[in-house]
DNA sequence: TTTTTAACCGAAAACGTTTTCGGTCGTTGC
DNA sequence: GCAACGACCGAAAACGTTTTCGGTTAAAAA
């Protein structure tokens, strides 16, 4: 099967190869009636355009790239989600690659998409990374760039994020309206900002509502993806503290629902003897029991916005307009369930 | 900042673009010190080729597509997360697109990748998809094409699955070895094949073991991507069969979960008043309480075996080799936890 | 000295598209 | 009758790469 071309639409019409394109663009300096005969041909031959040609020819690919640490995640998957869909409408397609948290890879992968003239890049970067010199260099290349969550706060692009802060202050400060006191947290990371901001939301409702700071009741889970980390934190609490502890917040479902398996399986009794409340509102946190009080960060809605602004940037380039980056925080929301 | 191609390399150095590009791909008829005289600018000027020219004089993209039907899927993602590996080790781009469980949507995605080039696409069906002719246009295209899970029988072309009739039977089978006599089904929609095997599966179990086959407890859940059709059905199960009910076999995890929801929320003791058994193993299903059995379904297995098989017969047809098909069955497992 | 050969390099075409810049008509205005 | 104009179309260059096919040297063979 030939592969139907400008050239053979052009040679069975008599006509050139330039006219055919134009036809088929509807530019203003061709015939109605050639127009109409090319368009016909053009679609019963199933004509479409080589991607190769306009990418090479236009230097723009109809591509844009996506990086984020781990694919297996229902927020990541559903920020994916929301790209997916902007991307659709907009006839674009997304390239998809995970960092698996590692540095190095991250870099890798940016420079592969650049390399592959991708018009537009969304990250949500690896907790690790603490080198954003990958991140220059896509600016550099004029390539919009979007962070979206984990995001590098010296980096001078638009960012789609949540409040951190104000989200975990919400929610501990419901844990302490309750009448709980001795509060933990399992905090993430000690590098990526979101792990740090919803450590200081923590930390301040315990200072506004006149609770003491206890250092000691901060664990640092550095494996956070994983929910063990969650049982064997939860394992040394309740050796540190004993009954001297009556509420953990986390820094993310996972690690909550570690947690809670660990306090099921030691008969310490939620929410009676201890609370617990978590962060992301995965899926699974209302089928679990008791069910996991946590917070909504509405991962699709910041993926469709990521998305939504990077096009808006990419078209701003087109048109050479200058572009202003936007800081866009999406709503969270307090989802209390049985576990407080 | 100048893009940096092969002509400034090649008047950097004297030289003509044709020797450049030789140069870099270590053609013999260069000389060694030219070649080193030209890889060292190169990656001093962090030379890399244009991948649009070059997809447009090679014809071929290193990009693969991937059609799934829903992204926020545990099965869907480890999916992913194996062709992802695979192809980030052979520095191959993932175009990765969802269906919603739309055939027409499919049917466009998949006009998509092929007006885009890409080099070989990897499907999961839409449950809907009944017409298979935009799969006969991808074969026809020459585009290398793999199925996995969600099939289409009578396409020619490699598939990668499970034995969906063996792995219900095994489940079913070990309901009835623990003496569980009435066992409903909450199948599938009537359409997908992986749906109808392991409906048959089940019935074939039962038949085996000589326990009368009842229709009235098989319950059709097409809209099984939704938890909360498993919690009616299980509603509608109670109401229908009282106490003539002892055991569930659910199609999908998602549905299980449903109904342990609305059998927690009314009292029904699982195992002891209904046991039940879930199929592909979803993460949630070893947290939530009490913990399901399931069938290990290995996602990321076949996600990996999909692209492992997509890049043998890119390469094969590269080289003018024949390609045979290949049909593999990833293994399964039984998961035995606290629901039965 | 002349011919052959090997070693090295370059010219040029091709992939398919887009767009600028003219060019050729026939028509209108004066 | 001539200039000007508008309508329509095509030639050609460009995007960056790859590869074939010669071509130019200098050294080896005759």
């Amino acid at each position: 099967m030939p592969k139907v071309t400008l050239k053979v639409l052009a040679n069975k019409l008599g006509l050139s190869t330039s006219t055919v394109s134009k036809a088929l663009k509807d530019y203003s300096d061709i015939n109605e009636e050639t127009k109409l005969k090319v368009q016909e041909l053009a679609k019963s031959l199933n004509y479409t355009p080589n991607a190769f040609a306009q990418g090479l020819r236009n230097q723009e690919s109809k591509i844009v790239g996506v990086i984020i640490p781990s694919m297996v995640h229902y927020f990541f998957s559903n920020i994916i989600d929301g790209i997916l869909k902007e991307a659709e409408e907009r006839n674009y397609m997304v390239v998809l690659m995970q960092s698996n948290e590692d540095y190095d890879l991250e870099k890798k992968q940016v420079d592969v998409l650049l390399s592959k003239g991708v018009d537009g890049i969304i990250i949500s970067l690896a907790n690790k990374t603490r080198d954003f010199s990958h991140l220059a260099k896509i600016i550099d290349y004029n390539i919009p760039l979007i962070l979206v969550d984990k995001i590098a706060k010296t980096i001078n692009c638009s960012k789609v994020l949540i409040d951190d802060r104000k989200a975990s202050y919400d929610a501990v400060n419901y844990l302490i309206q309750k009448g709980y006191k001795r509060i933990a947290h399992f905090r993430g990371d000690l590098n990526p900002q979101n792990s740090i901001d919803r450590f200081l939301g923590y930390k301040k409702a315990l200072l506004d509502n006149n609770i003491e700071f206890d250092p000691s009741l901060v664990y640092v889970c550095d494996n956070n993806s994983d929910f063990s980390d969650g049982y064997e934190n939860a394992e040394k609490l309740i050796a540190d503290h004993g009954n001297n502890v009556d509420a953990l917040f986390t820094v993310n479902d996972l690690l909550a629902i570690g947690a809670i398996n660990y306090f099921n399986e030691n008969n310490i009794k939620i929410p009676e003897r201890i609370a617990v409340f978590g962060f992301s509102n995965w899926f699974m946190s209302s089928v679990i029991s008791p069910s996991l009080s946590s917070i909504e960060q509405n991962g699709t809605k910041m993926g469709e916005k990521s998305a939504q602004i990077l096009f808006q940037e990419i078209e701003s380039k087109h048109k050479q307009k200058p572009i202003e980056f936007q800081k866009v925080i999406i709503d969270t929301e307090l989802i209390i369930r049985k576990s407080c």
